[in-house]
This record gives structure tokens, sequence and C-alpha cells, in this order.
DNA sequence: CGGAATCCTCTACGATACTG
DNA sequence: CAGTATCGTAGAGGATTCCG
């Protein structure tokens, strides 16, 4: 799971559950993670054309985040035996089904940010 | 806006636009900002009750996670002027149109903790 | 009762150098 | 090309003390 020390991961004594709305928000607590699964769901990418699209990662860093995605069963890493090494990364069928509740946060995000 | 160093709040060289997303994501990303949330979308609270609610929390911190919200503009703070002191804490006509969003969160979290 | 003010810790993020 | 390894830093969270 989300490696956060938020609510979600470590319930308060007293609270034996852990919050899903906080599970789901500590999947998307990363840096860049809504922004790579956003690119993500509109297409397969290798991980120097994710590098391209987030102007200002490092090669260290992306790969952090892609390697908790996927261990969040939202990503799927796919490697090809070859050389130079080729690797592709997508949404898992898990990680398809989490794109409507972006979009709405999305929604939500859009009217909020308005209002200022 | 959230005070959380991810993507919405300093966009990357090469991308204007903040991410509505992540700027929905930021304003949830406080360790106890989603149960806080939560617990008066349910009932106003005062002060004391929230932190009863709340097990681990301090003074210190609660305050601070409800300062934020009201600046976001998700809770609203009355203060009694009496003595003892008394403050109420509710959600703002915004913050109750969040509730959904919370919910549709709450609802993909649930399934997707199941299969694990 | 509901804070404010300090101090401290922990870790997510990042920069850099190196590699099969 | 797609990483790993190491080190450094900022800031979110927390513990504690004091206050009107």
């Amino acid at each position: 799971m989300a490696r956060y020390k938020f609510q979600g991961e470590t319930p308060p004594e007293g609270q034996e559950e852990v919050c899903p709305v906080t599970y789901t928000q500590n999947l998307t607590a990363g840096r860049w993670k809504i922004i790579i699964l956003w690119h993500l769901s509109k297409q397969t990418r290798r991980f120097n054309e994710l590098q391209r699209l987030l102007p200002g990662i490092s090669k260290g860093i992306l790969t952090r985040q892609l390697r908790e995605l996927e261990e969040d069963k939202m990503v799927h890493r796919e490697v090809y035996k070859e050389v130079p090494p080729k690797v592709e990364y997508s949404l898992t069928p898990e990680g398809k089904t989490f794109i409507p509740v972006l979009d709405i946060m999305g929604e939500w995000g859009k009217k909020h940010m308005q209002r200022k």
C-alpha cells in the first residue's frame, strides 16, 4: 500500500478499520502519481516517454512512483528482453476502474478552483 | 490551498495548468483531514469532541488540520464568546458538495482493498 | 476550553553518479 | 534505455509547555 503515514495506514488506537476513503487517497498520494495515471489512461508509455511527459522528474523518482503504483496493482510493467531494453507501462484492469474516480475528483476540483 | 508539494501546487515547467484532480487530492492530503470531514458530515462538532473522536491526535495538530480545511473553505469555524470558550466546527456549503466525492472514493477503496 | 509557541523526528522527494 | 545506489533537504506530523 501507500507509503504515507496518513490516517489509512496506521489506524489510531480505538479504530480497528482502515478508512476506505483514506486508502484510496493514499494510493494517489505521490507527487506525480495522478499525472502518471492520467497519461497511462490515454495510452501505454515507455519509461523514457513518461519522463519526457513529466518535465522535471528524475529517473530515480519516476522509478519509485511507478514501482509503488505497480505494488498497488494500478500499473502494469512489461519488460521486453531486447537490447537496448524496452519497458512499457500501462494501467492494469484495476487501474482502469479508477479512471471514473479520477474524473469525478477532477470535476469537483475544477468547480472548486474557480470560486477563489 | 494545500500545503503539500505535490503536483498541483507547483506545476512543473512546461505545464501551465494545475491539474484539478491533484488540486482535489491535495485538499484531503492531511493525516486526519478525511476523517475530520467524515465526522463533520455527520454533525457539527466542538473542538474537544473532535479530539475525542480522533484518538491519538494532539491539540496542535488538530488545530492545524482544521485551520487548513478552513482556509480551503471546506470547514466553517463558529466561535461563541463565552467563558469557558466554545467553538463549533461544521462543513461549509462547499464542503458539503464534497461528500459525494468522498463516497465514491470510499466505494472504490472498499472494493480494491478486498482484492488483496 | 480551545488554542499558540517550541522543538524534534521522520520520510517523501530530489540531485547526482554509476551500470547491464 | 531503463534503471540502481547514495546522499541531502524540506516540511508534515507530533510532543510538550504555556495561556486568556
